[in-house]
DNA sequence: GGACATTATTGCGCTTTCTGCAATAGATAA
DNA sequence: TTATCTATTGCAGAAAGCGCAATAATGTCC
């Protein structure tokens, strides 16, 4: 027993069991052991802590003061201990996730609420936003993003689910300015483009028979950070825009929106888990991921 | 660092440092020392406390929690440690003493005094009686007795200094009996013995010349355990004791009492001190033994 | 009063663990 | 991409842990 709150176990054993042997027998060890220990105990605080003969063992007046201080500090580590514990294997806690703003308000509402309904004693902190954040510094416990490959390396990050998005315009506004039927013709169109402030997109579209990509060379007249307004713009005659298939699901069925060049296959783009850097996911990430993976499944993307 | 204890103050140095790079220039280790008592105390917890990258290393949920809750209790048991070593340094605490009867009444008030004025910090708790108490059943820190040679073995002694003793009568009873000069004559007189319960008195005479000793068969009339009770049936003419001179000196001053047979040297006998098995005295008995040497060296006993 | 039984301690060898150094892998910034 | 800083891991030497056996001390029983 080398460290000093093995040596106060010991000796709080020792103390209990009123000898050094019936304490050795209590602990499992050898007699030897448990002398030792006391001994360098005793020489670390310079105080003897039990009058002992080969016979007779006693506190001290150190000793019995050290013995009546320690214990509820040895009981409080254990207790603390057990509370680490908890954290691993126990559905509590606070959960601060981060994820897409309109992928938020569309699709969240539904998995978090059953969330909440089955682990009542987590506390959910959501943070909407289409910016991305350093998990890390942020604080976040999670965060759910809409990306391609993701190139952060310091975090650990887990695929969801393929997010289809589709070129769309609206039936006015292919009416004024033709539908293209190949990607050559979206240089000519008035494309509506989601820009993350300083980062561009590029659109790329790939051959559904011949499998060859099409860097796009577009002429963006409008850009936006958000894709419930860039659906609405398209709505409204602006364009051509490449949204994802739950910004604009409904204005398709409702025929507000028709897709545009709908054969040729738009970058793939995944809804992403991204976590801090954990050996073992805690109990209360992983639950959370699987209810956001089961209403991903159900719902289609 | 081996005991969970050294692991907490680590892992808090790195909590602390926000690297363990930096903890272990703190605490004087290397970093491989600094990151397996870390990793140690995470699989023994079952929980990672760090989220940590090889840029990065910031607090999990379950470790700033530990850590909140870790460090009052570290800080605790410091101050634990210090009271314990102050036990040994320190005057303070409680000196439980007990000490013969007669002598206590008789010889004890002013080394007391001047203790209790010297250490107001040390309570003092004074148990007289002529009983050899068990030192440690009855958990005195201290038992001072007037003895022939110590046997007990178990307990350590201090010879403080030897206790005259003479034997007295009144005037009004050797002027009856006749004044003994040779302790044969004892045999024929009224003894008045010191017993303590079972064990009876044996009084043994040396010859101060040849060095011979007499052991006397005395036949005791009157049997008591208090001294001040025999030296006042003495002062009553009832016949011949053996009494330490502390408690006999202010009726031999007065002419009440007379040495009988003064040239002869009785048994020795010492005013010892014991105490329980104390590898190094604390300072409170320490002091305490000097202040009744101090006294005793003053005051002839 | 003496032998016995019990208990704490200590010496010793063996095993385990710990430590630091050097090499490696990982991650951020230029 | 390169350079640099940091955490981790492999390894070998060192230190400490452990139990066993022997010793010493002490209380008890006869």
């Amino acid at each position: 027993m080398s460290g000093q709150l093995e040596q106060i176990k010991v000796f709080l054993a020792v103390a209990d069991a009123g000898g050094f042997s019936r304490a050795a027998q209590t602990l499992g060890l050898s007699p030897s052991s448990v002398t030792r220990s006391v001994a360098d105990l005793e020489s670390a605080l310079g105080v003897q802590l039990f009058k002992r003969t080969t016979r007779k063992v006693a506190l001290t007046q150190a000793g019995h003061n050290y013995a009546q201080r320690m214990l509820p500090v040895i009981s409080e580590i254990a207790r603390i201990d057990d509370g680490a514990r908890a954290f691993q294997t126990d559905l509590q806690g606070r959960l601060r996730i981060s994820a897409p703003l309109s992928f938020g308000t569309h699709f969240l509402a539904a998995p978090i609420a059953a969330f909440r309904n089955s682990y009542p004693g987590i506390d959910l902190s959501v943070n909407l936003t289409d910016r991305f954040v350093d998990i890390m510094q942020a604080d976040y416990d999670m965060a759910l993003r809409i990306s391609g490959a993701p190139s952060d390396l310091s975090t650990i990050w887990r695929k969801i689910k393929q997010v289809r998005r589709s070129l769309v315009a609206s039936p006015g506004y292919l009416e004024d300015h033709g539908t293209p039927v190949d990607p050559t013709h979206l240089s000519t169109h008035a494309c509506l483009s989601y820009t993350n402030l300083a980062e561009g997109e590029v659109w790329e579209l790939t051959d559904p028979i011949t499998g060859a990509t099409h860097p796009i060379r577009q002429t963006f007249r409008f850009a936006c950070n958000n894709g419930d307004l860039l659906a609405q713009m398209a709505a409204a005659d602006q364009g051509i825009a490449l949204l994802p298939d739950f910004l604009v699901a409904d204005a398709l069925a409702a025929g507000r929106l028709l897709r545009v060049l709908p054969e040729w296959q738009t970058p793939q783009i995944w809804l992403t888990a991204f976590y801090p850097p954990y050996q073992k996911l805690p109990a209360a990430m992983d639950r959370f991921t699987a209810c956001i993976e089961a209403a991903v499944t159900d719902l289609r993307l």
